[in-house]
DNA sequence: TGATTAAATCGAACCGGTTCGATAGAGCCC
DNA sequence: GGGCTCTATCGAACCGGTTCGATTTAATCA
């Protein structure tokens, strides 16, 4: 490999000029920059990163952390991420914490470790000392995906509260009173606000909620199925179902099949999030989903713009909420 | 940031040693190994990644390479690398190719210039300039799910002929004659050996493969869908579609729902390869599943041999063959 | 006890860039 | 022509580690 000093013995200048060159031409003259681009030609020179990213004590890496990189959600907020980045000469790393909040810290700090340009970070923690971690990092970071109380900084995500009065709304239209709720954990602010949006809507429509018909399902496959199974032997079943996230939902359509309960026939179902291969479910989930392209775009220019603009860093942190999108499916019947 | 040589400063030696008590202990006397243990303890040290990098000239960092980290195939892979890297002080960084040759090859790039350890490459390219380009690498490099024909690389994957055949035979038990195909790019050797796994097994069964039965579905969605709509409005319909990969067969799934046709009652459905979510959807699709598992971990402990081994680098390059599963769904009825 | 050898530690060079104060020369003004 | 400013270039220090030959110290043996 040719080093940025094969290139300046070859151009008769200084290692200086050359760094000079490759960082600010306008300061060099042209004859002298003319040598060097043909030294740097001569050579094949390409700057090494490593070395860059010492020296300048930033790298051109932005960290991209999320629970699950499966999820098309995401998946699609890492595309948008990663185009926007590679045009601004920026390489996306990406990690997955397994939805662990201590991996996840782990992958933080080696992402610091490498001098990262920035961080987008789908937070999954919530308590001080996570907080707190998230405040000392001395990094761009925009918060996507959840909002937790006490970390100030950027966020994009979407009204999850809308998101869950949307469903709500929808099922009462359709005549339904026995409404269940699968939630996520109790800790997660998307949790806890769409099932505000449930709760609320209820109530407003003067509907009482049967606390039996509201089950935990931590946003996870396993507690979900669990969660429906509980809802599905009761005897004052649910005539509609409404699952926090597609997670959950999926796992209540799973115990409905086993058990033998036909969709929407016998109990309706809806859900937030959409996942890949939706179109094919029978029956098409009515779903509310976020307008992931938007989020991920917003996420992307506003990371960008912190680590670009020498006083992005001191920008207040700003909340971008993003409305969600009804998406109507086969799986809500009028009763 | 507390460096080495506030380390050295404050326990009295040279930075050499610290150094030298940091990558090999047993050469430093026991009561200097103290001094610096505790002298670690009082400035926090931890070694800057970047700066070990630059001066080893080789990262502690894996390049996981994939057309679409969304794909669970790819994701129970990635899931299994982690793991093992981390166990062993090394860190995956994941990127994803959106399957385009070009784009791999700039991530590729990428990764080589922050000089990792090592590469999980699931290679999409297939011509000269591309297999000159991974041979020139001068890096432990295990690639996974296509065998390109010139790499001379280690290779771990799954017997699609057997993939092919298993299937095909499915079908070809249950009564079915007329059965089509939905290929894959014929560049791939997944998915030509799929096919072949197919056509042969017709012909030893001694039914002929009627060629507008065979149709390109490129591993996409769009071609897929496209592919099985010409399928599906030929007047010699075939009574069973065996698609090359999820993708595609799920796509033929869509068309044949939109057109009304119902499955298996109208026509048979099987597919290579799992997606998420496939246990609710409608009917459970009879597919053969590779073993991701353990491709994932043969994958990471090949690469970890080639990297932590001195001598791992010159040994010649081995395949690993896993034989896939089958998993029997509802999509196939006896004819 | 002095010579020999092994173990422990050190110093300096190096990895490949960036940065900034210093310096030399060119151009301008009075 | 002397003083002044600007521009172009350079040298040296630095980022934070690793490596290896050299040197000092301790242990072994005749």
């Amino acid at each position: 490999m040719a080093t940025i000093r094969d290139v300046a013995k070859l151009a008769d200048v200084s290692v200086s000029t050359v760094s000079l060159a490759l960082s600010n031409p306008a300061r060099v003259s042209s004859k002298t920059l003319e040598k060097i681009r043909q030294a740097i030609a001569a050579v094949g020179f390409v700057a090494d990163p490593l070395a860059q990213s010492l020296a300048r004590g930033r790298s051109r890496m932005i960290g991209f952390v999320v629970g699950n990189v499966g999820n098309p959600f995401f998946g699609d907020i890492r595309r948008e991420l990663e185009n926007y980045a590679l045009d601004h000469e920026h390489f996306v790393v990406v990690t997955d914490s397994s939805g662990k909040t201590d991996r996840e810290r782990a992958m933080v700090e080696h992402l610091i470790g490498l001098k990262t340009a920035g961080l987008a970070l789908a937070p999954s923690g919530y308590d001080q000392g996570y907080i707190d971690f998230v405040a000392s990092l001395n990094v761009p970071i925009v918060c996507f995906d959840q909002k937790v109380a006490g970390i100030e900084r950027d966020f994009v995500g979407s009204d999850n509260y809308l998101a869950g009065a949307m469903l709500t709304e929808h099922l009462l239209q359709l005549g339904h009173r026995r409404i269940a709720f699968i939630t996520g954990p109790s800790h997660m602010r998307t949790a806890t606000e769409r099932y505000r949006g449930f709760a609320e809507t209820m109530a407003n429509a003067g509907v009482e909620v049967n606390p039996n018909l509201v089950v935990d399902g931590q946003f996870t496959r396993t507690a979900g199925y669990e969660a429906a199974m509980r809802l599905l032997i009761q005897p004052e079943r649910p005539t509609a179902i409404l699952g926090a996230n597609n997670t959950v939902a999926l796992s209540a359509l799973q115990a409905m099949q086993e058990l033998g309960f036909r969709c929407p026939e016998d109990i309706s179902l809806a859900m937030i999030d959409n996942v890949q291969w939706s179109s094919v479910i029978t029956p098409r989930i009515t779903m509310v989903v976020q307008d992931t392209l938007a989020l991920g775009s917003i996420i992307a220019r506003r990371l960008m713009h912190r680590i670009t603009n020498p006083q992005g860093a001191v920008e207040p942190p700003q909340d971008f909420v993003l409305t969600p999108k009804f998406v109507p499916g086969n799986s809500c019947r009028r009763i």
